[in-house]
DNA sequence: GCTACTATATCGTCGTACGATATAGTAGCC
DNA sequence: GGCTACTATATCGTACGACGATATAGTAGC
């Protein structure tokens, strides 16, 4: 993966769960399925193999700084500048698209 | 593919694109660059492959009316209502998406 | 006649989403 | 004590799909 736009969905909403704390792979699952109602369901696969993946590419950095009485199985990931950066790049191409669907008429009046 | 969300971006704005009028495969091409301000690039191997599947599962249909004194090698094609809900329903789902990454701080505000 | 653009189609490759499987610790319960 | 379910990470294999390359061919301008 370049640092290019469009994201994948699951690899958007991966980097937005870590956009407001920092928090471990499956606490990130979790988050996900929450967040998109349902929609998007990681398994440990997808969300594995992203994570490795956004290492490998600098968007996300693991902390190593931990809770006491933390799960020690738990392994903490949050943003690097870099991510924060492309996943707000990607967030803004979302909006203009939502947007030219909006004007379409694809949206009830009232959505969010 | 199932008519299951999340759909690709780039699928999403194959559909979109075909939501305010009849188009042609290469119009779709120009269409979605200029709409994505060339974010997304079609190539003919997406486009072609993906029309492909939406006409297999009945997202899109073609049109056989023609304009007159048309490029005879073009070929229309245009939403089903399937297609068109289902493009509904993701527009709604990124609308979401959009409203989860505005409230975490990610768009400049009065960005669209 | 050259180049560039329009238009569709197919092929092969690579990336990646995904389910399955594995491992193992924790918690509740009867 | 043993059962099930949940938490947590990791790896593997598969299959789908995005993509570039290539092919074909008609149109347009120069």
């Amino acid at each position: 993966m370049q640092t290019r736009l469009p994201l994948s969905p699951q690899v958007f909403h991966i980097l937005l769960s870590l956009a407001t704390r920092e928090a471990h792979g499956y606490a990130i699952i979790q988050d996900v399925e929450h967040a998109t109602e349902g929609a998007i369901r990681l398994g440990p696969g997808t969300l594995y193999s992203a994570l490795k993946r956004l290492l490998a590419d600098k968007l996300v950095e693991e902390v190593k700084a931990r809770p006491a009485d933390d799960d020690e199985r738990r392994r903490y990931y949050r943003l690097t500048t870099t991510g924060r950066r492309l996943l707000g790049a990607e967030t803004t191409r979302l909006a203009k698209a939502v947007g030219v669907a909006r004007r379409a008429g694809l949206l009830r009046p009232g959505t969010a």
